[in-house]
RNA sequence: GGCGACGUAGCCAAGUGGUAAGGCAAGGGUCUGCAAAACCCUCAUUCGUGAGUUCGAUUCUCACCGUCGCCUCCA
């Protein structure tokens, strides 16, 4: 087992990663609020998370993930009153839009979604040990924080809250409170707003609230990783250390981890600029719809703590990028071995040309996910690797054993990675709709996944036998050089979408998948 | 006003106190009946600008320019 060493935003220090117990590291993740489908924002560091956890494991780690959804705050509350829904109405199709977009993008299922509508009874109970212990306070129906109490508030965000500019927000605060900066742990209900029972009254829980009593009941009083985007570091994290810290009198969350935001084409995404992208949004996109695969490697290639830039031009780069590593597959599938000559008996290695490739990478590739994630060296890795394997097979080298050897290697960092294997993904064909049908429940881990490479190409006229007779006969035709009938078939094949490689060895042929290509 | 991040080839993007990974694009080559597809090779004397520290800086320091983020319910 591998330890890895992460950026810490507790103390700004990349630090070697100390989980509570050895070799299992608890995780909580921020997730939805669910007024609206998540954009391709929100999508970025839920990848984020998802390496992360794959990472973890693949370096040996066995991982706990909690991922909260957030059915009840402010806005969820608004629009459902606008479009005269229950909360609970308004907010399903947003929760199961955003696990499509999980299965979707290839994301691995948390092992928890609690929502926060669901403990409202925990939460209720952290606010009561914040009264008692005095670091909460009533005010006309509402608890507060009372943050002169909590003597090393700011430690996450760095900010030293006497110098911080006392902004329009919270000056305008609509409810009373000793001190502006208190936040609310539990807002007392307003009328036509759904509320819960309570000590002091109904009311509805504070934003920060859900995610230390949700933390606390799936993953204890102290957990080992906290993840969110930047955004979050303030206040909702520093909210979340302040609440969970003074009730409990023990460290909340050892290492925070935060996602840096994505734009769009240099700038920040947003609605009034027009360039604000839903999921759904790039894959309809009328001129360019994108392949969910490439945008999951769009997402993925950038290092987390690093602003992404998306454009569409990158999303083809991505395609591309992929393709690279498919034909090698390709190339490798339609390869042969030649008997391995025992060079050195003494040493038992197994024979193979490319055995020293595959073992450097996966040391590199190792290395560089401890090192902070480092998917940009990942990946640097994984794309050597091609290129040695490439030359191999080229030169027609490969010894026995080769073929298997870099196909488990494949897979094993596509563990982590989760985008090289073109069977594990439809290919996005936007007049007939999405390619998969069901859409129930979290997404499946790869291991479950039926993998059917051939699956979406069934609606080709051409079975594999007729192309592989069609072949035949050009290959005679061209053997006694005709060639008007030859590139006849040829055309006839490449209309049909068949792509044929002519090499040393014969001719190979695959279906054009990429809908561009 | 406070705090912070970033600026590396046409584009995306790693990285290090000792002389610049990887991907896309581009150019060349190989293969081929011709092609296509594919593969291979090449592609930053230089890391926003200026100064400083140093034997040596893209890497450290300072200043400047530029881009961006957070500053109480935006991932």
């Amino acid at each position: 087992m591998t330890t890895p060493s992460f950026h810490n935003t507790l103390g700004r220090r990349q630090e070697p990663l100390e989980t509570l117990q050895p070799g299992k590291v608890k995780l909580y993740t921020c997730g939805p609020t669910v007024y609206d489908h998540a954009h391709i924002g929100n999508l970025r560091t839920f990848v984020f998370e998802d390496i992360l956890r794959r990472s973890l494991r693949y370096l040996g780690y066995e991982v706990y993930q909690v991922m909260n959804i957030t059915d009840v705050d402010d806005k969820t509350i608004a629009r459902a009153r606008e479009q005269q829904l229950s909360l609970a109405d308004y907010t399903r199709p947003f929760t199961e839009s955003f696990f499509e977009d999980l299965r979707t993008l290839h994301i691995e299922p948390a092992e928890q979604y609690p929502r926060a509508t669901e403990h409202v009874p925990e939460m209720i109970a952290l606010v009561e040990r914040l009264v008692e212990k005095g670091y909460a306070y009533e005010s006309e129906g509402s608890i507060f924080f009372r943050i002169a109490q909590d003597e090393d508030y700011g430690r996450l965000s760095g900010f030293d809250l006497d110098q911080v500019r006392q902004g329009d927000r919270v000056v305008d605060d609509e409810y009373s409170k000793e001190d502006p900066r208190d936040f609310v742990l539990w807002k007392g209900a307003k009328p036509g707003e759904p509320h819960w029972d309570s000590p002091w009254g109904p009311g509805r829980p504070g934003w920060h609230l859900e995610c230390s009593a949700m933390s606390m009941k799936y993953l204890g009083e102290t957990f080992d990783i906290h993840c969110g985007g930047v955004d979050n570091i303030f206040p909702h994290h520093e909210n979340e250390i302040a609440q969970s810290e003074s009730a409990t009198g023990k460290p909340f969350a050892r290492h925070f981890l935060h996602a840096e935001h994505l734009i769009v084409d240099g700038e920040k995404m947003s609605k009034s600029r027009g360039n604000f992208y839903t999921l759904k949004d790039l894959l309809e996109h009328p001129t360019k719809p994108a392949e969910p695969r490439a945008l999951r490697y769009a997402l993925l290639s950038v290092h987390y703590r690093k602003k992404l830039n998306f454009t569409l031009a990158g999303l083809d780069d991505a395609e591309a990028a992929l393709r690279r590593v498919d034909q090698m597959r390709f190339a490798l599938e339609h390869a042969t071995e030649k008997e391995a000559v025992a060079v050195d008996l003494r040493v038992d290695r197994g024979g193979g040309a490319l055995r020293p490739a595959v073992e450097r990478l996966e040391n590199d590739f190792a290395a560089a996910l401890a090192d902070d994630l480092n998917v940009s060296k990942a990946l640097a890795t994984v794309f050597d690797f091609v290129r040695t394997v490439n030359k191999v097979i080229e030169s027609g080298s490969l010894e026995n054993g080769d073929k298997a050897r870099v196909l488990a290697a494949l897979a094993s960092v596509d563990d982590v990675l989760g985008v090289l294997d073109p069977a594990d993904w439809p290919v996005n064909r936007p007049p007939t709709g999405p390619p998969n049908g069901s859409v129930d429940g979290p997404p499946k881990a790869p291991a479950d996944r039926p993998v059917d490479a051939e699956a979406e190409t069934r609606d080709n006229q051409l079975s594999d036998d007729d192309i592989e007779a069609l072949i035949q006969a050009r290959t005679d035709a061209r053997a006694d050089k005709n060639f008007a009938r030859a590139d006849e078939i040829r055309d006839q094949l490449t209309e049909q979408g068949i792509v044929l490689e002519d090499t040393p060895q014969g001719t190979r042929w695959k279906r054009n998948r990429g809908h561009l290509s």
